[in-house]
DNA sequence: GCAAAACTGGATAGCGCTATCTTAGCGAAG
DNA sequence: CTTCGCTAAGATAGCGCTATCCAGTTTTGC
């Protein structure tokens, strides 16, 4: 027959057997056409898919994992929630994951590559259907992790062009050496860099402030400022005070994130440092009220939501062994002018 | 015989068959050893740990699920991630709930009910073994979904004195009315109110707003701003525009969270108000940068870390099956008074 | 036109666990 | 000394699905 145990009706649940019943094909049937993974006489689909419907069958995900042994979640890695960056690009991810049937398990790293394994270890345990990652620097043992489970990866944030792994960023580089041109291009001769939390995108755009004052024989290693403390407003504003103090004849700062742009811009205020007239001003990302500052910010948009959508996008045809036309996405970035930088007066150098 | 198909060993994975071989006892023996769900002898659970560790035995969370029909999974609802606040309950519970082996599910609901339904249904096909949502006020629909599910639920955020109920929180009525008391205390006396983001919480803060004001005679109606826009920095700097510009008198803003009452820092800046001496600004939740702005924002430092961690604790007793001392744990509040509220001068009225 | 290949629906056998029933072992009670 | 619990270990039976094999029916190729 086809049911096991159908007398033991009163757990509630309604299984595919009691959908196959209904429909007067077998389980397998069903289960085929509701997962359309092979193909069902339209017929056969139609009398699955309404008594599916008006029995309200609801496919177990764990059998279902259990049964295939993969499931229908999708792990993702991230640092940190703290930073806006990270809770667009999630919420890009989900928004394209959930519609699809899949469900995130979401792990905060805080930069700690211990506490990063540790979540990839619990998460395969899930045997995940699918891996985000944000990054491409890992410990080795995570790297291994990942290769070794075999499940989809994609790499989330940065431009990456190595054989066999999937990635959805932009260049981290380019959109500092735009940045700097920028503070170049509007006269600015002794540009200082400003970086907290020494990620590998953080270093990046070290590298692109490198290169293009490097490019304008203006580079200057004495105004690098690196504090690996967490980016914060606080330690904006500390930084720029140290950069002043210790640099005063400094006539923009690069910070690599608009919170500690921001910070600068209070400390800039406190110390009665007038912006842009006496020091530019530029961060990075973005982020929720750098529009809204005295004076506005001048940064680089970064599309992270758009990072989260294509890059969960990408992970769907690799779950489903589809072709991936493009496995190394670069998604750009916007140099976005406002007060911070404005031309306020040629300097004499 | 204990094991089925100890041939087709090419899967790589280790159950609890082989763990049951090497130990030399049965499966049966070697789950309850490992879960402790029933007494095993010492020996047989010291052989059987070992095993365990020995062969690298990871147990299915699918495996478990289906034939117990509980998951490991804890769902939680929260309404945005944009706001650092339900980071750090989200931070808190999974620091709780991660080392007790249970993975969470989260769902970011945008302070619509449809989506909250919406995710709660992709959720409880899950089987969570248990619930967390924020606040108490929830569609009809979503409130039933919760109790035929039969699955434990602890509210986040609010306090709650209904039987049957568990919550973890603080009065938000209360700390609006204790900054409230501040200002007056601080001899202002047209006290304005600004919200955004009309949520149940913020509600009940012009509650306490409305209360403390009306206990000292100094009530005004025409002074409670409410808009129903999502908060963030650009609506409080607008929001301090339109008071100042409608009720030019006005000497203190009670700003309904953070954000709103930076960008009304922000916006006195650009208009050339001082603050405090002309108006004084208050906040909520004590939001990173608070701190830092200028002046510095006095506001109400909020527990939702130590909320989510208790909620956590609290939910797993409610799993466990064990008895849950106190069902509506109230985690109070501290008034954190900095520049934004000083007392200048005295204010003739 | 006939054999082989291609398809379709159904029966069967588990996926890796746990709930539950059974049985063996053993001390206490009569 | 026997009988009755009572406990702890083992055997058994699925949880609700899907992979896979099998048989019946088309299609296709030469």
């Amino acid at each position: 027959m086809v049911s096991r145990k159908r007398d033991k009706r009163a757990s509630g649940r309604v299984t595919l057997d009691d959908v196959a019943l209904a429909a007067g094909v077998s389980r397998m049937t069903v289960s085929r056409a509701l997962r359309g993974d092979r193909k069902v006489a339209p017929e056969l689909v139609e009398r699955s898919t309404q008594a599916a419907d008006r029995l309200g069958y609801v496919p177990d995900p764990a059998a279902r994992a259990l049964a295939s042994s993969k499931s229908s979640h999708v792990a993702i890695l991230i640092p940190l929630l703290s930073n806006q960056l990270f809770v667009d690009l999630l919420e890009g991810v989900q928004h394209t994951l959930l519609p699809a049937g899949y469900q995130t398990l979401m792990g905060v790293t805080h930069y700690e590559a211990s506490e990063e394994e540790q979540l990839l270890k619990g998460f395969l345990m899930h045997r995940p259907a699918g891996l985000l990652v944000t990054g491409s620097e890992h410990s080795e043992s995570t790297r291994q992790l990942i290769a070794k489970s075999n499940i989809p990866c994609v790499h989330l944030m940065e431009t990456l062009a190595q054989d066999g792994m999937y990635s959805v960023g932009f260049s981290q580089r380019d959109a500092a050496h735009a940045i700097t041109q920028h503070l170049i291009d509007t006269g600015r001769r002794r540009i200082a860099f400003a970086a907290a939390q020494l990620d590998p995108r953080t270093l990046q755009r070290a590298q692109g402030y490198r290169d293009c004052l490097k490019e304008a024989g203006l580079y200057d290693a004495t105004l690098e400022w690196q504090n690996p403390a967490p980016s914060s407003l606080k330690v904006g504003s500390t930084m720029f005070e140290q950069i002043l103090c210790m640099r005063p004849r400094v006539d923009a700062i690069f910070f690599c994130n608009d919170d500690l742009a921001q910070g600068g811009l209070l400390a800039a205020l406190r110390m009665g440092i007038k912006v842009p007239r006496q020091v530019s001003i530029a961060g990075f990302n973005d982020l929720p009220g750098s529009s809204e500052f005295i004076p506005s910010l001048t940064t680089i948009k970064t599309p992270r939501w758009e990072i989260g959508v294509r890059a969960a996008k990408m992970l769907l045809q690799l779950m489903r062994d589809e072709p991936v036309a493009e496995p190394n996405v670069d998604l750009g970035f916007e140099l976005l002018v406002r007060q911070s930088t404005a031309v306020q007066s040629i300097r004499n150098d």
